[in-house]
DNA sequence: CTTAGCACTCTCGAGGGGAGAGTGCTAATT
DNA sequence: AATTAGCACTCTCCCCTCGAGAGTGCTAAG
């Protein structure tokens, strides 16, 4: 997996194979090349240093007659060492965190508002994950009568998510009485965890036993289904891409069936990355079997409390690494502001 | 449009014809028809009623010598007067209902139930709109303090909904006062309209004008925004589908755009459904280009007081008509509970 | 080291049957 | 009058071929 030392003329022509290649997704000719980015030698020069790219691993031949094409290892080394500043430009950085401060309204619009930009800025489809902690711990709790013996609780967690559940009530309550029972259960079980949940159930009885019950197995839900809840968007990105076209439409709905299926997600997220940091994950380089002819870039967003989330793009390995990246990480900055926000800090 | 009467032996052929082409996707043979249904006449005289069903526009040939395929009057006429019963098996509207009452922890999970449930029941995709009222109603408000200058602004509307806003306060405020606050603002404004919150603005000020504006903006986007929260799954299904594979793949990426772009969808929702209706709109009565070949089933569900939103499935037109009218109508059914249930009926 | 020239290879699209499937028609049968 | 067997006809689909075109690798000259 060490790179291999270029001199500064196959360095050029690796970057001009990855350009072409991305944007006519042709096999690039040796001609073309020097067509094209004005090269000052020959196309014959230009077929010695391929060949030796070639050799290098960093391209390939689909056949003895046509243009080069990258190999995982060739967009590696262009990722590691030949791409260009990936920040997106003032304007559009500018345009896009706009839209967030607007968005702030509702955390679910965050997560739909961050997948729908990262599918429009990168013309990718992309994924985003809800946050969710190691620990989720409890804020604030709130009983909304719906009915005489019907309540409607309300859950703040840490982190601004905010969690629902309707409850029948064993016996009655009055709407004074539910006021009263969010305030003390608030006052008593704030910054509690699903555990201390579960331990404070038996000192309750009545409608607060019902609830605080309640209120456990939800922490406990939130806590332990990590990416249940996943955004996506601009799947009509990669129909849109010829590699996933006629030939082999099994792969294609393999691929979107990965994506659909929120348990198998949590799978091809790669590993850990660090705060702030972007994971590209090249053809070969994902394990999973339909994600072979891909590209995943992902970033991690999350809180100082340990509440975690991933944004992130799927689309064909032939994609513009430097503008994804880009993108990926300053959605993911955004995310990891609004996080923050509503943390306090 | 009036469906022409046919004798008893072409209802069966019709039936047999769209029952095979259903599952097959191919044109279907006279021969084939007499083999598969045991039909007590030879494949000639079936030759000669497929002709007289293609002369009342209920079949079409491909070419000269290919089978017949349903038109779309044909399939009209199935659905009108050949279809069987739609209900679901017993077992599997317990089982269904069974992860409906799993699911009233949250009303946004209600949704993406809906959504993956219709999937995989009718192996199509499924699009599920939130329930939005032509007029939303506060009903409950609550202030959470996140910072000293911050609070989590609360909002549950009539019909279950919860909203939330981040707002940043002009000046500090403890969390006792956010408290009361919030205590104050829904017992005076409980049963307030968007409306009725901005006039409401001018009486305040501090803390409880920001909330109300706050609110009176969300509602009036709630309201608003009838289709902005969209819910659906089972893409994978319609790639499945031989009719969309490679042969055009723009038809595809047409329709997943259309379907993925949530501020186009409202066009394509029949324009009124009754309450416990289901609407079937096969291939061109479908109005959008994209949908030609394609047929909805749709339902809508709703509360009593005018809180409404769609559940629907999306598939070619050769689909399993009677099954997937079944699954909307029951889930529509259960959503609609669901929906009565928080309302407090 | 670079480059012109050239032979070689491979894909892609067009064109050409041939097989197969299925119809429509006609005449015979019930 | 309805049904059916027989048969010619049509159309698709697949396979094959073949030529054009594109691009390489090699070699020898600059």
């Amino acid at each position: 997996m060490s790179l291999p030392e270029l001199a500064d003329r196959q360095r050029d022509i690796l970057r001009a194979v990855i350009r072409e290649f991305i944007t006519t997704a042709q096999p690039v000719a040796s001609g073309s090349l020097v067509r094209r980015y004005a090269l000052p030698v020959s196309p014959a020069t230009v077929r010695s240093e391929l060949a030796e790219l070639e050799d290098l691993g960093l391209l390939t031949h689909p056949h003895t007659s046509a243009g080069r094409v990258p190999t995982d290892l060739g967009y590696r080394y262009f990722i590691e060492s030949l791409m260009p500043d990936t920040a997106l430009q003032p304007e559009e950085q500018l345009t896009v965190s706009h839209q967030f401060q607007q968005a702030q309204q509702d955390s679910a619009q965050w997560l739909r508002l961050a997948a729908s930009t990262l599918a429009r800025l990168t013309a990718e489809a992309s994924i985003v994950t809800q946050p969710a902690g190691t620990k989720s711990v409890l804020k604030h709790i709130d009983a909304v009568p719906i009915h005489e013996r019907r309540a409607l609780i309300v859950a703040v967690l840490d982190g601004g998510a905010v969690r629902q559940q309707l409850l029948d009530l064993d016996q009655p309550a009055t709407a004074d009485e539910l006021r009263s029972l969010g305030q003390r259960l608030t006052d008593t079980m704030h910054g509690a965890d699903a555990a201390t949940l579960a331990k404070a159930v038996d000192l309750e009885h009545g409608a607060a036993r019902q609830i605080l019950r309640a209120l456990s197995r939800l922490l406990a839900e939130t806590e332990s289904a990590r990416a249940s809840d996943v955004y996506y968007d601009g799947i009509q990105n990669i129909l849109a891409q010829p590699e996933f076209g006629a030939s082999d439409p099994t792969r294609l709905r393999d691929m979107v069936a990965l994506l659909e299926d929120r348990t198998r997600l949590a799978d091809l997220l790669p590993p850990i990355i660090g705060e702030g940091e972007v994971h590209v994950a090249i053809g070969a380089e994902n394990r999973v079997e339909p994600l072979l002819d891909c590209s995943l870039v992902f970033g991690r967003y999350g809180g100082t409390s340990g509440v975690v989330g991933y944004v992130g793009i799927v689309g064909p390995r032939r994609m513009d690494y430097a503008r994804s990246i880009g993108a990926v990480s300053f959605v993911g900055r955004l995310m990891t502001d609004l996080v923050r926000a509503v943390e306090g800090n």
